[in-house]
DNA sequence: GAGCACTGC
């Protein structure tokens, strides 16, 4: 791919056009976007000097942080953002990395008391982002976490009834709408990096734009409801009309019921209990990092639209000259060429996946020994999610002196990971994307342009201390060609989880629910299809008792189908123990100079019916040494993976015996009946061996290969099951077992009998 | 002969 006559630096960069180049003194965010934010912390309506209710007088200790807090760009503008959020039902705020918006905004809103009627919710898309900020935010506050601040994310709950502050997951959010379908506990809700526009974030839109409105018109009933009261009331008295409410005018505007109903609230005539009890507007704050803000506010009726200022350096781009034929050599190069010309400051390379980044760190390597004596040493990286977590960890270390780390790193840098120390970004301009094409139903995992937010998403990574750099290996036209954001996860997977999710939810109609970017109808149809073949819906598209239990677990519909099923089968403890396994993207771990150990201690497992029973084995080998984390080192076995299908097998386990299914019903030694139970679930991702030795899925009749990484990889057996499908290099399935092709249509009778789903399928046992 | 990144009562 390259040799050592490209050592040599060429010229590959020029300072590009004022679009591009150092970013004009307004922008705020450094990274040469169009100065669309205007100057100031904020600026959008001037703040007005509301008088506000006392500020946190619940906070129990000396707030903390104080001077900090003052210094953050946004503190300047908090009279201006309680007063848009007091007069919008929702407000799309934007703000760059380090305005503190995050952390601060819900203070604000706390402090003055705003938040009346309930707490305040702030969505993040990752686990670790949600804990980290309630952490900090009840460090801030001044109160032990899981009190007045608090979390929740599976597996992890730090909230308590005294909680009005709480950071969650999307996730978790989706999950407590099954349970409190109009959100009556929140006042506020903020959901926070709407511009990854990730399934729940999407879904999450729709959902509460829909409670947003509910909630409005029971205020109103509420209020008409209270009106008419009085009027009967006062006339059964004889004297007139409420003083306060005169003619026809129903809306009470801030007169108020007991002293607490203003304009966002009203109290219900009747609680049932006898409490009184508040129907109160929600709040919706959408808090992106992009300026792409109208296409939030037009889809929240027009929210009102503040900005805010980052704390950012600026970062000097720099394009390609010309086009590169090759970005890993050019990134090769380009690293070289900064290490040896320009200051100090480690460098960070974004690249498409494992394969390149050890071929990068390889080729790195090599050339180490031929920098001059003189020059500053290298110490190089590698950062992707699939790493042993204690190498990953290594890019947190400072380097040695007199060494400039090279990060060489996928998309995990992008959004989950922030480094320090990053002065210098080389940008290839690539990452691999997953797709899914449901006319067919196949997976992919490409590599694919990135989109342009992206890209200065990239840029912005190098300005988080000091002054950056960032090296785009693309020209500046292709800049230009790029889509301008990432396309939204929605539109890109399979819907059927998020189907069910919603059908759970109460919406019925799936197809009209209001998307702010709606998927194409024949994905929805395909999902909507999937979920009756399970038996999760009936032929009128309605939730099934089944399909509502589906919905209980955290699972893909086609796991909770097996999960339901094995209750029949009577092999509940073997489903949930696979299911769980199932759930670590890793299990194995294959260190770069150590596959040939790695493999042959995963041999000690394999079972020869495949993927999912050599997982069973596993398991039971690990708790036989008593879950020993030397063992997992001995064995190659991911031990925070297997920690991580633990707890996912202890939550199983419990939402099971929640909905009255025994787990600890066993098989045995009848492991075929595992498989069996799996069918049930999979049996449209089947395929039978053909004369020529390959592969031909059941539906669909699609050559596939089995993945390399499977257990039955290179072995022949009339028919497989599989659990994903992804086109890579070629068409693999992975997460393979051997079954009996006449296992196939006994698990789905009327479904592959007619080749489309036609007539209402039963669930083959009932459920009380 | 090969694995972007997340998440869930």
């Amino acid at each position: 791919m390259t040799n050592s006559t490209k050592f040599t630096p060429k010229k590959a960069f020029v300072n590009s056009p004022a679009s591009n180049g150092p970013p004009p003194a307004s922008s705020p965010n450094g990274t040469g976007l169009p100065s669309t934010a205007p100057a100031g912390p904020l600026a959008n309506g001037k703040p007005t000097p509301a008088t506000l209710p006392d500020p946190d007088k619940y906070a129990t200790v000396p707030r903390q942080h104080e001077a900090e807090r003052k210094r953050l760009p946004i503190y300047g503008a908090r009279q201006a953002i309680l007063d848009a959020i007091q007069r919008n039902a929702s407000v799309v705020i934007v703000g760059e990395t380090g305005s503190g918006k995050t952390t601060q905004i819900p203070q604000f809103i706390l402090e003055a008391g705003l938040a009346k009627y309930g707490g305040i919710a702030v969505t993040q898309p990752r686990r670790v982002a949600a804990t980290s900020l309630a952490r900090r935010v009840a460090e801030e506050v001044g109160t032990p976490l899981g009190k007045r601040v608090g979390y929740t994310v599976r597996f992890d709950d730090k909230s308590s009834p005294s909680t009005k502050l709480k950071y969650l997951t999307d996730g978790m959010l989706m999950r407590e709408i099954l349970s409190d379908p109009l959100l009556h506990r929140y006042n506020y809700i903020l959901l926070d990096e709407a511009h990854e526009r990730t399934l729940r974030t999407d879904i999450l839109f729709g959902m509460l734009k829909e409670i947003q409105q509910t909630r409005r018109q029971m205020c109103k009933d509420r209020k008409a409801q209270w009106y008419r009261q009085r009027v009967s009331d006062e006339a059964r008295r004889g004297s007139g009309p409420p003083a306060e409410a005169n003619g026809t005018d129903l809306d009470l505007g801030e007169h108020a019921v007991g002293g607490a109903v203003s304009t966002d609230a009203a109290e219900t005539i009747s609680a049932g209990n006898g409490q009184p009890r508040f129907v109160h507007e929600l709040k919706i704050i959408i808090m992106s990092a992009t300026l792409d803000a109208e296409r939030f506010a037009a889809y929240f009726d027009h929210a009102k639209i503040l900005y805010v200022a980052g704390r950012q350096f600026p970062v000097r781009v720099y394009n390609s000259l010309e086009p590169q034929t090759d970005y890993l050599d050019a990134a090769f190069v380009a690293s070289l060429q900064i290490h040896t010309e320009q200051g100090p400051g480690d460098i960070l390379i974004f690249l498409t996946g494992q394969e390149e980044i050890e071929t990068l760190e390889k080729l790195l390597t090599d050339h180490r020994a031929l920098l001059p004596r003189d020059a500053a040493d290298i110490l190089i990286c590698p950062l992707f999610a699939a790493l042993p977590p204690a190498q990953q960890a290594k890019v947190f270390n400072p380097a040695p002196p007199n060494t400039r780390k090279i990060i060489l790193a996928t998309n995990i840098a992008e959004t989950s990971i922030t480094l320090p120390g990053i002065r210098y970004v080389l940008d290839t301009g690539v990452h691999k994307a997953r797709g899914y094409n449901s006319k067919v139903g196949i997976e992919s995992l490409l590599v694919e342009p990135i989109s342009k937010s992206s890209a200065r998403q990239r840029t912005g990574r190098a300005g988080r201390e000091a002054l950056g750099f960032c090296y785009r290996l693309y020209t500046e036209d292709s800049f230009m060609a790029l889509e301008e954001d990432s396309v939204p996860e929605i539109l890109r997977c399979n819907l059927a989880a998020a189907v069910l999710q919603l059908k759970a939810a109460g919406v019925r109609d799936v197809l009209r629910f209001d998307y702010m970017d709606r998927p194409p109808k024949l994905a929805l149809l395909r999902a909507l299809e999937q979920l009756y073949s399970l038996a999760a819906l009936d032929d009128t598209g309605a939730l099934t008792k089944l399909g509502t239990w589906m919905a209980e677990f955290p699972l893909d519909p086609c796991y909770a189908k097996v999960l339901y099923e094995s209750r029949a089968l009577q092999c509940t403890t073997e489903i949930i123990d696979i299911i769980s396994l199932l759930s670590v993207d890793n299990l194995f771990v294959a260190p770069f100079h150590k596959r040939e150990e790695a493999n042959e201690a995963r041999n000690k497992f394999i079972s020869p019916d495949g993927d999912h029973l050599t997982y069973l084995n596993l398991l039971r080998a690990y708790q036989a040494v008593k879950g020993d984390i030397r063992w997992c080192h001995e064995n190659y076995v991911n031990a925070r993976g297997i920690q991580h299908a633990l707890e996912v097998r202890k939550q199983l386990r419990q939402v099971c015996t929640r909905v009255g299914m025994d787990p600890n019903v066993s098989c045995g030694v009848d492991l075929d009946r595992v498989l069996q139970c799996f069918v049930t679930g999979f049996f449209h991702q089947t395929a039978l061996l053909q004369p020529d030795g390959t592969y031909k899925s059941v539906i669909g009749s699609q050559f596939v290969r089995i993945h390399p990484a499977s257990t039955l990889f290179n072995s022949r057996r009339e028919a497989i099951l599989f659990n994903e499908l992804v086109f890579t290099t070629k068409l693999y399935v992975r997460g393979v077992s051997a079954i009996q092709a006449n296992w196939i249509p006994e698990a789905s009778p009327n479904y592959l009998k007619r080749g489309q789903p036609k007539s209402k399928l039963a669930p083959s046992s009932s459920i009380e």
